[in-house]
DNA sequence: ACAATAACGGATAAAATTGTCCTTAATTAT
DNA sequence: ATAATTAAGGACAATTTTATCCGTTATTGT
């Protein structure tokens, strides 16, 4: 469904929002660990995030990652690390494939598409970090 | 949402079954060319297919490819090629999420891979050749 | 029997994705 | 000022996916 990168950009802006009230940053050092991904991957997909103006970014010590102060959905994210693909394209890939101009899966796919937007556009990141604050949710295993 | 590879088994078998009823076998060119895949590669993705017993082949002149004769789901094509991953595992990666584990995300997206395994495992290819066979559904473009 | 045809299967190549390493730039605290 | 810290960014490596090539095997029609 989602890119690997893109399952852990979820992670990261999921942890992030979860402790964004307990200390002002995280480190990539904390993320990577949070989410038990590799480090330096990590830092690129950080990086992506930033420049899509998910998060902030403060360089030098006691620097680190921060959630920009607005409601964020899970849309967003999936947006800026996959693109529209899985969004908005034909699951047979085709290129013209439409409403009036339909794929023979299209009808049966079309209701999948849309409750799958559904979900993306309208989840916030606040809606599921609640979880993960408790101690009954987990990002990572 | 599905791998190429997976798309174009998907195309491959809806093609099959719309002109099973016209001629006998299709070879690889036929195939290739009706839903305007590489040869080789397509070849390959045959290949797979035949051992999954979804398709039956033969060699030889006037050989070729043909459905088995039973009803087959998408669910059975997708996970011949791209196995359980999207059928099963949960959207974040994580291996230990299930419902009394659940992961932040494991509600939201539960009733999407419900929904998704639905529709896969109750339409089958017999469902969709009626259009191309019309030709008011395309497999190409 | 023989030549033509078409799938099979192994090896290889190209491209995309995932992952690593290392240097640079910015910031902070001493 | 200086050293320590941390993100930024470029280059590179490994892996997976996608795609190609070519010789082999089975089958058919002549």
């Amino acid at each position: 469904m989602f890119s690997k990168a893109c399952e852990y950009a979820l992670k990261i802006m999921i942890y992030l929002c979860s402790v964004e009230e307990k200390a002002k940053l995280a480190g990539l050092k904390d993320i990577a660990g949070a989410i038990d991904s590799p480090e330096a991957f990590t830092a690129k997909i950080l990086q992506q995030l930033v420049r899509a103006n998910l998060l902030d970014s403060l360089r030098g010590p006691s620097g680190g990652f921060r959630v920009v102060q607005r409601p964020i959905t899970l849309q967003e994210v999936v947006v800026a690390i996959d693109g529209e693909r899985l969004v908005s394209s034909c699951v047979l890939g085709l290129k013209e494939c439409s409403g009036d101009h339909p794929c023979p899966a299209h009808d049966k796919f079309v209701a999948i598409r849309d409750h799958l937007n559904g979900v993306l556009s309208t989840t916030y990141l606040s809606d599921l970090k609640g979880g993960v604050i408790d101690g009954n949710r987990f990002l990572k295993i």
